[in-house]
This record gives structure tokens, sequence and C-alpha cells, in this order.
DNA sequence: GTGAAAGCGCTAACAG
DNA sequence: CTGTTAGCGCTTTCAC
């Protein structure tokens, strides 16, 4: 009828015995008899006690055993990218062997929700894809004094960062096509901000403040071609819309769809360099219904290389990224016994050859 | 130097106010003046005051805006199942919508340990994947007292549930290739006990206490096939190893080593059932390297229909099931005002014919 | 608008 | 092995 809550206290009360002696009949039962043990755990059952309330006990040990992670995008859009969910295996790995739980937040459109969000997060620490400078996330990070490692994102800020060589894999993908002979080039590129419109790049790029893993693969890029002598307006570069300008981002589609700016000129590229493997996809998609064959009439370079890339009809050429390993490193700084606040890792990337890619076409 | 953490009381008695106020000031702006609370803001900033604890505020609330989703079987595996993603991208729209969070706990194969994570986990309810009948999670969130719904469960016990109509997905699947001509069948199932070890099923297998879904499906199966005058002794049917009984659980090419059973014999089956899309692929990839043709020589029909399936080649006829939204409607039950105790939700399903199957072969 | 009192349910620390 | 004390940090009354 008018009952309270059962909790620890009406346990103890019952049994006449003290509130600790029931607490640890659960989290140390070596702390009391075996017989007394049964007993409190047989009278929890009778009276419904649904044993130790989390958020309590959580208060109290000053612990949660919860690993945030935070997404820049929609969470509902991080489980549509290949490339965000064998990250997240590798933090789930991680967590798993640690017997820790994974709480997912969203890095919402909205800024201020993704705040909020961060806020009223009960986590022990977060890894966060922070790949924008002066995300505000990291002021309420910080002001929280929660431990936490931001993924992807510039190195200038002194927060432990894990990331991987952006730059470096951007060039060996270039470097690759210039070997095999190409010298006329298209780029397609992520957005270098969050309203930009899809279309061609802006010349003053460079002085944009923008997405890092952006700008560090189109400076690859650039630098493997300038050595080699190409003019980089010569490049047809253009990017996708930014997140401000779009609602349904599929990537394939946006590679399908910016594709007709780089085949449909009269001297189209015989190479492109595409910053993910989805955005690739696209453009093998779009190559093969013009009757353009891949890879001999045109050379194609994916970027991640996730698990669909060697599955694809013809199997990408990609720079690979250890994505599951880059989720576990995250994971193991944050649950490491001692935070090392001034980590920064930075995972190799590696050019992986398969079959849509090959010497340029003679003209 | 012996500083105590700064809390909501310490900015109280550095202002002279009360603790109400300086959390009204965080909660509700309404309830005091925008110069007074400008005040506390700006003192917390100075002393460093994190913001409202979240775990003593979740405490004092009662709710912690978090909902679980455990698994069956370990979190990195389910990151690396197709038909778990699309599930995941599901809730994770709702929760996102609602501005809840997603904790996600392993349903680890050590049975302690995944009762222990959902005895400790800080959210307002659960959904569970729960194949398997008497499943003592159950007994745990009863415990509890936390609101709960199951994902693919039997649907026997008295608790909610949002599942699929297995069996009649299973049925269309058999009856399509009935109806294309196919006499002699091939079926790859999953596992009906944790302990089961590769190969043949048991004759005694409808005894077995076992996954719910499996049991259906196979029943969809057989009941077509029993309809149309298929012995079902006649039918070869093997299954996959249990998670007790194998590490490395790659669908794709459990599919692949057991098609081996199938197609090596001299009176190979012209049609194979297989209950998920990677189990076709693995088959589809078997026949291939014997120079079977798919589907000329041989019909193969998967299960789920996710993305990939339209994808391979050739592109997979298949069962459909609404993944994502399964994964919504449980989350829509957890997140309602009111929540439903005695909701039994089931999903349709529907065949999705593509280019994998064909007319049996004329002898 | 603002404040005082009264817990939310639990466990660390230490004494017996 | 068992009990006592003293909070963890916040917010819900309800009075002013």
């Amino acid at each position: 009828m008018g009952q309270r809550r059962v909790t620890l206290e009406t346990l103890a009360r019952a049994l006449s015995v003290s509130k600790m002696t029931v607490s640890n009949a659960y989290n140390r039962p070596d702390q009391l008899s075996p017989a007394l043990r049964q007993r409190i755990l047989d009278a929890a059952r009778e009276l419904g006690y649904p044993g130790p309330n989390p958020v309590a006990s959580t208060l109290r040990r000053g612990k949660s055993g919860t690993l945030g992670l935070a997404f820049d995008d929609s969470l509902s859009y991080a489980f549509t990218d290949p490339a965000a969910i064998e990250f997240m295996q590798g933090i789930a790995r991680e967590c798993e062997r640690a017997g820790v739980g994974l709480l997912l937040v969203p890095g919402s459109p909205r800024r201020s929700g993704a705040l909020d969000v961060i806020r009223h997060a009960m986590v022990d620490s977060f890894a966060v894809f922070c790949d924008y400078e002066g995300d505000e996330r990291i002021g309420v990070l910080r002001e929280r004094g929660l431990p936490f490692v931001l993924i992807d994102s510039p190195r200038l800020n002194d927060a432990p960062a894990v990331g991987i060589d952006d730059r470096g894999g951007a060039r060996q993908a270039a470097q690759h096509l210039l070997d095999l002979g190409h010298r006329r080039f298209g780029i397609l590129s992520f957005c270098l901000n969050p309203d930009t419109v899809e279309g061609p790049l802006a010349p003053d790029w460079q002085d944009q403040a923008g997405y890092f893993v952006t700008k560090e693969r189109l400076c690859g890029y650039r630098e493997a071609l300038s050595a080699a002598g190409i003019a980089w307006d010569s490049v047809a570069v253009y990017q996708v819309a930014g997140v401000d300008q779009t609602v349904d981002n599929d990537p394939e589609d946006d590679g399908y769809r910016l594709a007709r700016f780089l085949l449909d000129q009269a001297s189209r590229p015989t190479a492109i360099l595409a910053m993910s493997d989805e955005l690739a996809r696209g453009v093998v998609r779009a190559a093969v219904e013009r009757g353009i064959r891949v890879p001999r009439d045109l050379s194609v370079v994916g970027y991640d290389d996730t698990a669909q890339a060697a599955h694809v009809q013809p199997a990408l050429t990609t720079v690979h990224q250890p994505l599951a390993e880059k989720g576990a490193t995250a994971a193991r700084l944050l649950l490491a016994p001692s935070f090392d606040v001034h980590a920064h890792i930075e995972l190799p990337t590696h050019l992986v050859v398969r079959a849509s890619t090959a010497p340029a076409p003679t003209p």
C-alpha cells in the first residue's frame, strides 16, 4: 500500500543488521559469514530488494565504469559509416575486456544540444571525434574535468589525441597514380567547413578554418602532385556539402553526384583521388554508367580501406588506416590506470593496391 | 592546496546565496534574475565549478536519461554484424530524437559477467536481445524493476517484446524456390544451442531447448517444403557452431565452410536456404569456386536483407526484415511516457527477389 | 524571486 | 566478521 521503496536500509532493519553488512553481502562476500550472506540474499528476494542502486553507488564510489564516445555527426549517421563502425568495434573490444560500458552520445547538428549531452553524461572519460578546430565541446570537457582523448583532431591543442597519418596516406595515394603515369587528376574531397555547399573547392581553402582531416589529406595530395610537377591549378577538386547544408548524407551518392563534374568534361582526368572508399564507390558507379572502364580508362583511389573496399567490383585501391586499432588505442588510453594527459598517438597509414588503378591510358 | 572539490555548495557559500539558487541558475534560468544568474555563472567559471554533477542529480531526480542495449553476443561481434548495426541505427535515431544516451553493454560469453553488467547499468530501461529461452538476464531485469523489451525473443513469457515474423519469412523463401521448380534443397542454419558443434542438424532438434529465431525459421522452411510434398528427411540441414564452440565467428566464412557439405556430394541440392545474408554469401563464394553457377546451377536465398545483400554479385534474393524499424520500435516503446508492459509487436517480413535465384536446372 | 530543511541510496574509513 | 559515523552532490518540497 503506502510502502516505501525497498532499499538497503529496509533490508538492514528487517534483519536487524547494519546497512554496511547488507552492502557487503553484495560487494564483498568474503567480509561476512556465508550463512549470514545467504540470509540477507534470501530476505532481499522476499522483500523485493532490487540490489544496490547503481546510481547511488556510483555517486559514493566516484567511478561509473562507463566510457563515453561522442561523435561529430548524428548518432544514426555514425551507424551508416563503415569507418565509424570499425572504430566502434575497436573501442568496444577494449571496453568489453575491461568490463566497462560504452555510452554513445550524439554530436547533434544543433551544437548546443551536443554540449548538454556531454555535460550530463555519467561517464568516467570520453573519446571524442573532434575534427573541427575550436570545437566548443573541448571546453565543456575541460570544465567537467573529465579525462578525454580527441580522435582525428588537429594536433595543435594540448589535449591527448589519437589520429592517423592522414597527410602521408594521401601522399602515397597520389604517388601511386603518378608512378602509373597519370598526369590529369581529379579529387573528391570531404567538406572543409560545416556550411560548405557541394561543388568546386574555393581557391583560398588553405586559409579557411576548417576540418583538420580534410586539410591534411588535401595537403598530402598536393605535396605529391606538386613534387611531380603537376600544377595544383590543373587539378579539379570538388567537395561534398557540409553537415549544415545537407539532410541526407549518403557518401556513395555524393561521390556519384560529384563525379559528373569530373567525368563530364572535355579533357577529363585519368585518375581520381577520393577521400573515402564510399566516395570512390560512387565515382566508379558514375563511370560505369558512362561506359568509362575502371581501371582501364580511369583509375580511382579511395581512403580508409573499410571492409567493403576489398569486396566491391573492381576491388578498390585505397589508403589503409587501422580503424579498429584507432578505437582500441583510444580506449586503452582512457582505461589505463594512470591517464597520460600528453599522449599524442599517430597511427600509420599505407597504400593497398587492388584492382581500381592501372597505368594511365595512352591517348 | 588542501582544497576540497568545488561543489554547488562551495559556490553558494562564496556568493552567500542558497544552494538552491545556484542549482536554479543551471536548471531553471527563469527562476532567478538574469543578473544573479550571470553572477553565479561567472563565479562558477572563476572557482572552477564543473557544473552540477550528473550522477548526483540523477540520483536525486531518479531518471538517468539513458537507454541500455544489451546484446546476446560480445559487443565487438555486434559491430561486425550488419543486421545488428542496422538495428542499432534505428534505436540510435530514436534516442537522438528524445535526447537520451545509448549505453551498450556486452552479453559476454561468460554469462555471469553479463548479469553483473546489467545489474550495474545506470539506465532507465533496457532493450535486450534475448533469443534464448530462460535467459537469466530477464530475471535480473525483473529484480531491478527496470522497464525492458526483449528483441527477437520467444513470445512465451509475459514480457514486452519486439520481433519479426521469422517463420512466415522462411516460408516465403522456401515457397519461392518451390515455385521455381526446385525439389532438392539444402539449408544452412544458425545454431540451436550455444554449445552445438558445426555440422548436420540433430534429428531431435525440435525438442531441444534452443534459440527461438533458429527454430522459427526452420519451422517455416519445413512447413513450406512439407506442404509441397518434399520429405523433410531428404533436406540436408547443416548448422553453424554455437558461441561456446567457436572463437572467431565470421558468418560468411561459416557459410563458405559449411557449403562443402551441401555442394560436394553426388546429388547436390539445386537450391539452398540460408538463415542470413552472410551465410548466403559464403555459399555463393563456395559455389563459384567449384564452377557452380549461381543462379543457373544453384539458387541461393538469404535472410535479413541487410544493405549489402543488394550489392553483392549476384544480388541476393532474400527475406527482408525491417531492422532499423525494429530498433526504432523498441526505443519508442521504452521512451514512451507510459510504458506498455504487455506490448507484443511483430513486424512483417517479405521476400525480395533479386538475382541469386532462378528456375531449377533441367537435369 | 529566494532560501532552509530533508533526504535520494549507498559505501569508505575506521573502530570494535 | 560486524557496526558506527559521515558524508558523496544534488534537488524536491514548501515557506517567505
